[in-house]
DNA sequence: AAGTTCCGTAACTAACAGTTGCGGAACGCT
DNA sequence: AGCGTTCCGCAACTGTTAGTTACGGAACTT
């Protein structure tokens, strides 16, 4: 925790020092933002154009990129605040900790403008490692540590095997929800989440049922 | 097996009939073709230009809008022409079937320009239906079959339990590829085969080690 | 009051997808 | 051979969008 507060986010200094001239006005920054999550649920991200989020927020372009250097920040950004991840609440059971957090996902991606998202950002990110490094540090991994934690509990408690590996078992339950949205198009199956589980406990599971 | 032989591929067809006036010079398809394999796994799809791909085929931004409607089309056959999938050789046992397949998208995801395509792709899709089916009817559909009749015949010989759930073991191999590819950024760890293959025969072997 | 940075307006550049019209060449049909 | 059709390259074109710039004026700090 030798971070300080957040200088993660790309968003633009003001010129200079912060301090001297006009300081920007917060409000149009919530305006943008919320302007930016409304059309992207709408629309997609390849669709949304950052002269509709200006129209919408009752902004100026000008306004947008004096705070974002592209829209793909802009939208990475607007992400973050609707998905600030959700306390790491110990339901008592790894069992019970990873079900729920893959559940989480399974809604985060199915029920919020992500779904939509996430498409276009792909190839953003593909093109731009400035942007990559900010969605997986902002987004990807906050949300890895809550999963990464219910394992150790687990193996901590014993319900887990110590050669349990970890990274094996993130990918394996939230993957295959990844590659149904982004390529194959399926649906994802409303008992997945457990499913999945019962495969990786099968493995790695100290007490199997 | 009602379909005819093709007519998949959005390749538009020649004008009217096919057999009046001049034909196409079907060594300019290949040209086109080749040269968009190439700028592809230089720069990947977002930078790859209808204009440049003229260029190094040797050929006019018209002729290549005379075969293909989008962009994107013309990157989906030239895909399909580089992937056809092998052989549906049988090794014996499910779980060589499974990690030889597996392994052998490994080596498709990471050695062949489609990891460079791919993001630009899915970007695409999201966005045109017409493409996102061809894309899983000429590239994802064929190659599930075979993974699909692996898991088949690993069943039928009681290498797995009759309860196995196919497309669970499919997306459960798969999908931690295309998570680490288009979303993590992660390398590929080399045992990633292997120890996502004992994770599903936990699950689903009959006759676990 | 001076200096700085904000703001909206409006015009602008630059890239790129995709189109169109032209003159000419290549083919099938009769 | 000649006609109709479609291909070909060339060149110019439309339309969309990201991102920039110059201006006049407003708001803040010292």
């Amino acid at each position: 925790m030798s971070e300080s507060e957040s200088e993660l986010a790309p968003r633009r200094p003001g010129g200079r020092g912060s301090d001297r001239g006009r300081p920007r006005d917060p409000d149009m920054d919530q305006a943008i933002l919320r302007a930016t999550i409304e059309l992207l649920s709408e629309v997609g991200y390849v669709r949304v154009t950052v002269a509709e989020v200006a129209r919408r927020a009752g902004v100026s372009k000008p306004a947008i990129y004096r705070r974002w250097a592209q829209k793909s920040q802009l939208v990475v950004e607007a992400m973050v605040t609707q998905m600030r991840p959700g306390k790491d609440h110990d339901s008592g059971s790894a069992a019970g900790d990873l079900l729920a957090l893959t559940e989480a996902l399974i809604s985060v991606l199915t029920r919020t403008p992500l779904g939509r998202v996430l498409p276009g950002l792909v190839a953003e990110m593909a093109a731009d490692s400035v942007l990559a490094a900010s969605y997986r540090t902002l987004i990807i991994e906050p949300n890895r540590r809550h999963w990464r934690s219910a394992v150790e509990r687990g193996i901590a408690r014993g319900e887990l095997s110590t050669e349990t590996d970890v990274d094996l078992v993130l990918n394996t339950l939230a993957g295959p929800l990844y590659f149904c949205l982004l390529i194959t198009g399926d649906p994802i199956d409303p008992g997945y989440a457990r499913a999945a589980l019962d495969l990786v406990l099968a493995r790695f599971g100290a007490a199997p049922d």
